[in-house]
DNA sequence: CACTATTATGAGCAATTATTCAGTTCTGGC
DNA sequence: GCCAGAACTGAATAATTGCTCATAATAGTG
């Protein structure tokens, strides 16, 4: 029965000791929601991997749905800056290039850690505040992704608005499920076909 | 703590009351399942749902993942006996025609009970059985895809391998989850933009 | 050192849940 | 109508788990 975090504000650290004990728990909450999923990664297990009493656990998290809510923003978080980085550093002159950019930032990206990204997905239908999160993050995405279409004349779609969605959740999704699937994968010929599939769908005379 | 279903096998119906039992409990599972996700839909409130006693649904299933397993089962064997339907039916003479009539089949496939099928989706990962089931079930679509994009002279792309893969992955993937989202969304759109990125990808010049 | 605020502890509570089993009811063949 | 096996019942069990709170340890301050 998880509470109201507004009834039961998690603390605010003012010593270096509570701050280092925060990011002990967000880690070991990482590496057990990673092995266990979501259910079965218990707020004992985190605590006990993390060398912390429970007891300190609820002292910075209201309740194990706030754990995961903060793995997540972390995760969008970094994945934003990734674009924002890769994007700003030099405009690709060709919209391949564009693509090749979006691919292999998100190949990066689910190599890290797939299994806590899995948890993540299964989760997030069942959080009201995760659905928030994921679907802001979302639609701001792909505003970006549809205006950067826009700028390039060679782009022919009929809605620039869907293509981006597609382009997006394609990448996101298939991504994710080849990388977490347990059999090797030769990683630069999906990214290959990934790039060819998207640029011939965009360019299309 | 799930048992292991080989000492306690599930019981065969002799009588025709226990057969409609069995199928109303099923039924329930797939509501409950839905409604409450896997974790929360309890074996208990299945039962209830079905108007049955909780020692009845144990006649049957062994444990709560067998449900779920029978429900993935069917969800599968009636994908494939579509697929197979709308590919004997006509064969269609286009590149264009065959993507279309892949993604109308899974848009209708999903129409049906998104919720549900996000719970399997959810819980194949942590299930052994479902794991293997599904593996099993893309691999050989996958193949079937392979030969059937050999079949067309008209299909140049680099690994047709991956090309079916990456086709199969998008279509399931990508329509569960822009189905599954609460916006409404214009379908028709969704389809026509899957199907040109597919066609365009396929028989680029 | 002494004193207060901050942080850490962990036994245990309350609630939930999958599953069992001893007993009851029903069905269909004779 | 009788009865053996099939089907059904649901209270009870055993285990798990999120989370609390009274208490103890520690840090920073003067």
């Amino acid at each position: 029965m998880p509470r109201d975090p507004r009834i039961h504000p998690r603390k605010q650290p003012r010593q270096v000791r509570a701050e280092l004990t925060r990011r002990r728990i967000l880690r070991a909450a990482a590496q057990v929601f990673a092995e266990y999923g979501y259910a079965a990664g218990t707020t004992n297990r985190i605590a006990e991997r993390a060398g912390v009493s429970i007891g300190s656990l609820y002292q910075y998290y209201p309740n194990k749905d706030a754990i995961l809510l903060e793995l997540t923003a972390g995760h969008l978080e970094s994945g934003a800056a990734e674009a924002d980085r890769r994007q700003a550093g030099e405009p690709p002159g060709t919209v391949e290039g564009v693509m090749r950019a979006f691919v292999q930032a998100s190949i990066a990206n689910h190599l890290e850690d797939p299994q806590l990204l899995r948890v993540m997905l299964e989760r997030t239908p069942r959080s009201q505040e995760l659905l928030d999160k994921v679907h802001r993050y979302t639609e701001e995405r792909t505003a970006r992704t549809r205006e950067l279409l826009r700028s390039y004349p060679e782009v022919r779609v009929q809605d620039v608005h869907t293509a981006a969605r597609i382009i997006n959740a394609t990448i996101e999704l298939v991504v994710h499920q080849v990388v977490a699937e347990h059999e090797p994968v030769d990683l630069k010929r999906l990214e290959d076909e990934l790039v060819a599939m998207f640029t011939r769908y965009l360019t299309a005379g």
